[in-house]
DNA sequence: AAAAACCATGGTCTTTTGTCAATGGTTTTG
DNA sequence: CAAAACCATTGACAAAAGACCATGGTTTTT
C-alpha cells in the first residue's frame, strides 16, 4: 500500500510515518511502483505502527523502539543478548503503570471531592 | 525549607523545581529568609512534587498539571466546574494504562521467545 | 485535459521539558 | 577567615518528536 493508505489505516500522519521510517522503525518494500517512484509499504507495517503507538503511550522513546523492533525481527536463534534490555524495559513499564495508577486514584479522589462540594452536603 | 533540601528530598533537580515554579505548579512562601533573599518552600511542596512525578509518568503535560493542581487547591465550594476536565483526564489515563499493558505483554512475549531461541529447544 | 489529490525529498520551524553557564550575593565549614 | 557549598536570576542551549513548507513529479477524478 502507499503511504496515504497506511496513514489513514494506522491513524498516524504521513509525516510521522516518514519520520519513523527515517529512524528505522518501519521500512518500505525494496521496489517502488513501476512508473512513479512511490514507495510501497507491506501490510504488516500497520501492526508495527500499532505496537509503536502502544509503546509510546508506555513511555518508550524512538531509540528504545528502534532496539526493541529489531529484537522482534530477530525472532529465531540470532542470539544477540537483548535480554537485559527487555528486562529493563519491562521494569520501566511496570513502574510507569504503577505511577499512572496512583495518579489515576488521585484524579478520582479529586473528582469526588469536587462533586460533593459545589452545593455543600445536604442538611441531614 | 530551601530549594536544595527540597531537591534532595523530592529527587528533582533544583532547575526542574525552579521550572515548575515558573509554570505555577508549586510556589514558595511569601517571605524570603531574613538576611539573604533565599526562598522558602513549604513542607507540602514535597507532596506536590510527588504528584507531579506520577502525573508525568501518566502522560500529563505541565499545562494539564497546572489546571489540575488548581483544582486540588480549590478543595471546597469554589465551584469552578472542572469536572469535564477531570473526567477527560481520567479517561486519558485509563487508556494510557491499557496501552501500556498491551505493550508490556508484547515485551514479555518477546522476552520469552528470545529466552528459548538462543540454544534451541533441547532435544526431547 | 484540467483540477484535485497524492507522493518524494529536503529543509526549516515548533513545542515541550528541562539543563547549563554566567554573574553576584549568602551561608556553612574546615 | 578563607574555601566550599548554596542561592537567585537571566539567558542561552538541547534533545525529542514530529509539523510544516516548498518544489517537482504522478495519479485520480471530473
Amino acid at each position: 500500500m502507499r503511504i496515504g493508505e497506511l496513514a489513514r489505516r494506522s491513524g498516524f500522519s504521513r509525516d510521522a510515518i516518514r519520520f519513523y521510517e527515517r529512524q528505522g522503525l518501519i521500512s518500505a518494500e525494496e521496489s517502488r511502483e513501476e512508473t512513479s517512484n512511490y514507495k510501497r509499504y507491506p501490510e504488516d507495517a500497520i501492526m508495527t505502527l500499532e505496537v509503536i503507538r502502544d509503546a509510546q503511550a508506555a513511555g518508550m522513546s524512538i531509540g528504545d523502539l528502534s532496539i526493541f523492533l529489531s529484537q522482534l525481527a530477530a525472532e529465531a536463534g540470532d542470539d544477540f543478548d537483548g535480554d537485559d534490555f527487555l528486562a529493563a524495559k519491562i521494569s520501566e513499564v511496570e513502574e510507569r503503570i504503577a505511577s499512572s495508577e496512583r495518579f489515576l486514584q488521585t484524579l478520582r479522589e479529586t473528582r469526588h471531592a469536587l462533586a460533593i462540594a459545589p452545593y455543600g452536603d445536604p442538611p441531614t
